[in-house]
DNA sequence: CAGGTGAACCTTAAATCAAGCTTAAAACAT
DNA sequence: ATGTTTTAAGCTTGATTTAAGGTTCACCTG
């Protein structure tokens, strides 16, 4: 999942957000509220974990101008501890969880799983399927045809991007972003190698499978020269 | 969508615009605040992205100068982190949008396609469809009465351009700058062989389709000598 | 008004250029 | 120490531009 995490003591953050990449989820960290809000206007997140005391404005604000705004991600808010008023006055801005300070690591990945999951049925059911391709985000695991086959984390993430939306092109840019988490520093040729390794696994696996209506295994992903990647669309239907 | 990048870090602005190409827009490039200011004077752009902190002129002073000669183009303007005086400034002096760096890509393109579609409906209307022809950009896809058919970046735009507004005639400059990104170092007969393979390929379909009212499939687009391009009248008017 | 002339334009193939692929090895992280 | 990610290099494929010769058209001239 994409999360936003917007809090300001950058060690519990930096924490946060390794705990929550090594479940496999693309975080991106923002320690200052007017920035939060901006960036909330603008990117559709899965999931937003918000605090609630922040430099520039405080969490209740930002979250009342998103949602009136319509911008309809859920969010999860974190609270010093006793500040129950907090609770109420958050879940009425808009809010969807709450959580106090401190907490344990685990009860924080179990809301945000939860979270995720309500938002939408596609976006975080732990298993995409497509066709004879079924993808367990809780375990990092591909299942193809029965057959189980292990991933490693950039590319069970770039599948998963692709996966989840099908028939969409999807730049080198914007997949720099989704799945590494930032456009900048990350070369054409690291996204080109992931997608080449990704390739091989799929086809090795789909080689093996009988019941599959396709031959030319190499193109389940297709590159749309200049613009980017996308799930073939063909396989799509042959096999839906 | 035309777009006119100022900004004078070069590798910030290489990745902004190979994002953006991807995403089906035509940008220019410039580095240098006093070209930049020229340049918007004279060229119709959908949308300018301006960085405040620039060589020779500051972004406040080219906007100014712009607004003074009523070039209304939207200007999305680019600050470093905490310059808020220069928000309100910046607004003052005609900016649409503003954003601070650093930001995501994708924040970019959100605003960028915001500030286009304000300007006018013929952008980003995603399809647009003449007769028989039906164009996605987004999905860079050429349909002809029901037939798919791929074309090529450049023959992409090029069609593009001509579908938007029709009955107008585009001169060879003009296609230069809107499909290339600049009339400089674009030969007259480059775009003579772009056309030449877009007719053929435009002519082939048509040829497939029944229901279509027209012969000459060459001349769907109409070579007016002396002056340039523009999509043969009689062809929109049989068939719309 | 026939014929000639030059400019603009067309067409095709070949040459150049750029995007993307693949593999192994280096770097990084755990 | 092991698994992962990134870089590097040479390669393949496809897109674009160039080049060269052919058309067409406007207009000039005898």
């Amino acid at each position: 999942m994409w999360i936003l995490l917007v809090e300001d003591e950058k060690q519990l953050a930096g924490n946060l957000k390794r705990g929550l990449e090594e479940e496999g989820h693309v975080v991106e960290i923002i320690h200052d509220g007017e920035e939060a809000e901006l960036q909330g206007m603008v990117s559709d997140y899965d999931v937003v974990v918000l605090d609630w005391r922040l430099p520039n404005r405080d969490g209740k604000q930002i979250l009342q101008h998103w949602r009136e705004e319509d911008r309809d991600f859920p969010v999860l808010m974190l609270t010093a501890l006793g500040d129950l008023d907090h609770k109420v006055s958050g879940l009425d801005a808009g809010a969807d969880d709450y959580m106090s300070k401190p907490f344990s690591f685990e009860e924080l990945l179990a809301r945000v799983r939860a979270l995720g999951r309500r938002k939408s049925e596609i976006n975080d059911t732990e298993k995409i399927s497509v066709g004879p391709i079924e993808l367990d985000s809780r375990k990092h695991k591909l299942n193809i045809c029965g057959i189980e086959r292990s991933l490693r984390p950039k590319e069970f993430t770039l599948l998963e991007l692709l996966l989840k939306e099908p028939e969409t092109v999807f730049s080198k840019t914007q997949i720099a972003e989704r799945v590494w988490g930032s456009a900048y520093h990350v070369s054409d040729n690291t996204i080109e190698a992931t997608i080449s390794t990704l390739r091989q696994k799929l086809g090795e696996s789909l080689e093996e499978c009988d019941n599959v209506a396709w031959d030319d295994s190499n193109s389940i992903i297709e590159t749309i020269r200049g613009a980017g990647y996308r799930l073939n669309s063909e396989f799509i239907n042959k096999n839906e």
